[in-house]
DNA sequence: AGGGCTTATCGTATGTTTACGATGGCAAAG
DNA sequence: CTTTGCCATCGTAAACATACGATAAGCCCT
């Protein structure tokens, strides 16, 4: 019965929080600072920067790809990685009006 | 031995991570939201806006506060809730370093 | 075809999140 | 002092996330 009230929020609010997710893992932005940092694709080039195994360094590129944060080609026998633009547009967009919402400064509380 | 790699990474990835993990749920996004909206603090009406118990509520305010977006004052017999403007001074900064070093513009792979 | 490398997926163990009802504490009102 | 109302916390159940080793799948080279 846990995890089922996803669904009666906003579109906005879900995908916000689905970008939120694929970074709400230290290893996954670090894993976005290095495709970011080489600018170019990496393949398993990822797994020797991190302290992680393989097959989890695998694991959380799937779920940066499922958010469309990440894509990859397969280019022969490796796999190459880099940034999704579309999916850091959504993302910048989203937190962008989120931001917008907010307060103008430290307007803190006043109750 | 599961989420024990967490303390090998930056600082820096560590608290944006913390951050994305609070507003990876609709529902604190929701919550977020709700408290931007009315730009004062609210209580218990968080609870009547959204299609969640009481106590559901109250445990994504305590993590939301946790992660230091929002700060509760006991107030009489009711909590006030409003957004930390620290805690999102903060969150604007690792947000921004991010995008910051991502690939200029729509400059995909090149691989 | 076969050997070797790289990556994805499977299986599994453990910890975390999410949700709810029920219980308890605390301030204002009576 | 008791009642009322609000909120936090406890206890609990089910789902999800995280990590790893092991296994499979795919491509390149000889």
């Amino acid at each position: 019965m846990a995890h089922a009230k996803r669904s009666e929020f906003t579109e906005a609010e879900q995908q916000l929080a689905a970008v939120a997710k694929a970074l709400s893992h230290p290893a996954r932005v670090a894993i976005v600072r290095l495709l970011a940092a080489r600018n170019a694709c990496v393949c398993g080039e990822l797994v020797s920067e991190l302290p992680l195994s393989q097959s989890t360094v695998s694991q959380h590129l799937k779920e940066l790809r499922a958010a469309g944060l990440v894509q990859g080609e397969i280019s022969g026998p490796r796999t190459c990685y880099c940034l999704a633009p579309a999916g850091w547009e959504l993302a910048r967009r989203l937190w962008g009006e989120l931001l917008a919402a907010l307060p103008p400064e430290a307007s803190s509380c006043d109750c």
